[in-house]
DNA sequence: GTGTGGTGATAAATCGATTGATCAGGGAGA
DNA sequence: TCTCCCTGATCAATCGATTTATCACCACAC
């Protein structure tokens, strides 16, 4: 059973090919109601869908767009990004075609060039971490940056807002009353470009509330884990009880994971002891942590389908020099933070 | 800049059109070995690459292949079930065409449309969690069911062995010489296919083992998340010492992770009082639980890999009615598993 | 009666490759 | 010298749509 063809529609109808394409695309300036009728019966009748292969040699629009991506399987968040990109690619009227380069640069160029000769529409680049990249060969102009974005600045890109997102969970802490705040952070070397625009927005913070930070808050682990976000934050709760932080900032829920394994494990209580922010509002960790974690959400998804919109042309970049656009990260707030120990906060007051 | 096409190439190497394909494709049975010599260095030069929309119309081979998932979003799975598909793909010239229906019939008839429209040369149909589906309007013949099975058994399918799966992890307990072992379950209505497989597993081990089960041991989650283990697992734990298990077996690892905090809310230690094992071998729970958990782990990539080679007949389906291959689950051993405590051991050779 | 203009539809070119049919030229055999 | 065959390459059809240019027909005005 062979495919119906746009000349069987045209026979069934008695008229010609033209005639059938020129109503389904309704370009009917010159058709008449009855004609127009009978084709889209007939075409109905047959069960047509025209070929999309054929439709894009001769319009030079696929229909398609291009997603290449260093690694979709070992984060949690690539799925989120990639619904986001595929709702819109739908919506849109097109298909996504993804490819896994598994940070592979040989790899990368092949994927580039196999997605330009089969003439996607538009490309997305993705990275799974938010970083700056030098700008691959051969991407076409149609080409948007998903959470990274090109050194050049040469195309529109979309990031997380870590900085805003940092302020919003740094003055949860605040807010709470809380005075002595801890950063677990991220160790050298390579950090990621999120660990120092985090660190940024907790020192500015700080710098409102006329807190003067103490330099052994500020806390490194060796990797995004959970076990070492628990030595990390043990190090904070070494500290003398007039210097020990009553609220801690970790870099992400699986680092704050571990400082509660900490917190724990003194005997302490989170949030009645030490209240913790996350960053992330990963699944699985976050929600699930007792108590629940007070996180500050990724947008993935919207980041997807913000990328999607630009690279079809749905939506525009912003108009800055390097056209990236700062997608705004939500605080989710669980049961994790508190106002701090009596204790603590009367020494606070005493200090202040 | 507009593409370079094989009449650029032809032009460049002063010969015809016609040469510079047969060259390129390698039909070189009557072209000189000068012939191919000068096109294959005017092409390199040119920067030649063939279109992929013309050559599939003119060859009816796209070389893509659809891959239609009910969610990608919502399940830590997804992404390797994706990557192995992905790669595979890869490994045979083939770009992967991913469209998410979020389990939308509607979406899911119009996404399989498109894919035919745009003629890949084979489909996936994948779901995210193991099941029996009807096989959807429209698939072409070159499709693979991945993680699921048609209920007709006209496709080849791909699912895990959750029977194996399961003998190999209630096995482990029995090996580290527990016989007071339960299975913490989920609930009807709808219990996943995996329910039922597991528990038959469950039982055959017992059997074999010469250990009659006691009904209370075989208890039932609302749902698969770790609060509703805790809740069945406490059941369990609420039994007479002589009928309370020393073993768990539980549905999968989120539920473990409910019973972990069971066991420990009753200030007693996993392993040394109640050893468990999971099912899933799901990252950021399996492995960051205190201790680690033993579990059996689902082959997503693998799936994904299977089903791709399959669907481009890199690969032999099993010969067998169903089509179906059940793809081994490899057990985990971690550090939730060990000898039952001295007092219930003795219990039990007592009772044997 | 002949041009003129408008209407409704079609013929044919086109997108860029692949491929079966064809052709030019040279050497061998009659 | 003429035919036949082989080699090396090209011609032209083809895939299935879209779209521009063209055509047939009729009504109307002059």
């Amino acid at each position: 059973m062979t495919r119906v063809r746009i000349s069987d529609v045209a026979a069934a109808a008695g008229v010609s090919t033209s005639t059938v394409s020129l109503v389904l695309n309704d370009r009917t300036s010159r058709i008449s109601g009855e004609t127009r009728e009978r084709v889209r019966e007939a075409a109905a009748a047959v069960g047509y869908t025209p070929n999309s292969i054929a439709r894009g040699l001769r319009t030079q629009r696929t229909r398609t767009i291009g997603l290449v991506s260093d690694v979709i399987a070992t984060t949690p968040f690539a799925g989120r990004m990639l619904a986001g990109a595929q709702d819109a690619a739908r919506e849109h009227g097109h298909l996504l075609i993804l490819v896994n380069t598994g940070a592979d640069p040989a790899v990368e160029q092949e994927a580039i060039r196999a997605l330009v000769d089969h003439q996607v529409d538009a490309m997305i680049y993705a990275t799974m971490w938010h970083q700056v990249v030098e700008t691959p060969e051969g991407l076409p102009d149609r080409t948007v940056f998903l959470d990274c974005r090109p050194a050049d600045g040469t195309h529109p890109a979309v990031v997380p807002d870590e900085v805003a997102g940092g302020l919003a969970a740094v003055r949860e802490l605040v807010g709470a009353g809380h005075e002595r705040i801890a950063f677990v952070d991220i160790a050298e070397p390579n950090p990621p470009v999120a660990s120092g625009l985090r660190h940024q927005a907790y020192l500015e913070v700080l710098a409102e509330a006329g807190i003067t930070p103490d330099p052994a808050w500020h806390v490194h682990g060796e990797e995004t884990t959970a076990a070492s976000g628990r030595v990390a934050a043990e190090r904070l709760l070494d500290l003398p009880p007039h210097r020990r932080p009553t609220a801690i900032f970790c870099f992400n829920d699986r680092m704050a994971a571990g400082a509660y394994v900490a917190v724990h494990h003194r005997g302490l209580d989170v949030p009645g002891d030490v209240s913790i922010v996350g960053y992330d509002d990963q699944q699985l960790v976050a929600g699930e942590l007792d108590p629940p974690l007070t996180t500050v959400a990724l947008p993935h998804y919207e980041m997807g389908r913000w990328a999607t919109e630009v690279a079809l042309g749905a939506r525009e970049p912003p108009a800055t020099p390097d056209q990236t656009y700062r997608m705004p990260c939500p605080i989710v707030r669980r049961d994790s933070v508190s106002s701090p120990p009596a204790a603590a906060a009367n020494s606070s007051r005493r200090r202040a």
